[in-house]
DNA sequence: CGTGAGCGG
């Protein structure tokens, strides 16, 4: 906060920032000799609880009653631009190559067989992608078509088994997959999810498991609504922990009554497109 | 009327 200097004038609206609270700033006389004016300045609050600057009437006002006098007396208001840090057409200024760039491409190349799909759902995902990364070192991948960026190791290197420096995640360890049958599919089980329709609006989540707790155990209940809303999107899905159980649920709540509504309840297909 | 939502390039 820079000094005000005092020898100038300031400005009414600076003066007022001055005052402290509740404290106004002391009247002051003076006394002009060439106009022979005595100018008596004084501030006090006015009806309203502002603070106002008032001079006394001097010359031929003198005894005018309050208020401005036409015949006598200028009114004149002090207009006071205000500054403001954020402007709107700056902001609209604003453009995102990255974001547009990428949406205008719409084109999607997969990493690991150059499908036209993402990496993340390459159906090659899982024998593909861990062989490719164990061949980093000096071989190419057996995707004979794939034109490939050659690794920088280049082919002379030698590619020792180091079983250290790198990360490898536990299902692609040794020994991994040889007791069970069971392989963890990185993916949800779809195969017992059903889908429920023609749901009230106001139905949570808490009143599906409610409805479809006695089919069977239930391993994950999803009630679409928007999401900036939260407003219900009348449809759910309840995932089973067993396909069995999700049958016997089709069976027996579809078109039960809820809510003055009658449900539909069928199997789900995967999300996404194809 | 209505098949979720995210990751990522």
């Amino acid at each position: 906060m820079p000094s005000i200097d005092d020898s100038k004038p300031i400005s009414w609206a600076e003066q007022v920032e001055q005052v402290e609270d509740g404290v106004l700033p002391p009247s002051s006389e003076q006394y002009d000799e060439e106009k022979g004016i005595k100018v008596v300045t004084e501030f006090k609050y006015n009806e309203e609880n502002k603070m106002v600057k008032t001079w006394r009437k001097f010359g031929a006002a003198e005894r005018d009653p309050p208020g401005p006098n036409p015949a006598n007396t200028i009114v004149q208001v002090e207009e006071i631009n205000m500054q403001f840090i954020h402007n709107k057409e700056e902001v609209q200024e604003q453009e995102d190559d990255p974001l547009l760039k990428l949406k205008s491409q719409k084109l999607v190349s997969c990493r690991i067989c150059k499908g036209d799909h993402w990496t993340t759902k390459c159906p090659y995902k899982d024998t593909l992608g861990p062989l490719q990364e164990k061949l980093q070192d000096g071989e190419k991948p057996p995707v004979g078509d794939a034109p490939g960026p050659p690794t920088s190791q280049g082919p002379t290197a030698p590619a020792p088994t180091k079983t250290s420096g790198k990360y490898v995640p536990p299902s692609l360890r040794d020994g991994v997959n040889k007791g069970r049958g069971e392989t963890m599919s990185s993916k949800r089980d779809e195969s017992a999810t059903i889908r429920v329709t023609n749901l009230s609006e106001d139905t949570r989540e808490s009143d599906l498991q409610e409805l479809f707790r006695p089919f069977g155990p239930i391993q994950r209940i999803y009630l679409a609504k928007d999401k900036n809303t939260g407003q219900s999107k009348g449809f759910a899905f309840i995932n089973f922990h067993r396909r069995e159980d999700a049958a016997r649920a089709i069976a027996g709540v579809s078109g039960f009554g809820y809510d003055h509504l009658i449900l539909n309840v069928e199997w789900a297909k995967p999300s996404g497109t194809s």
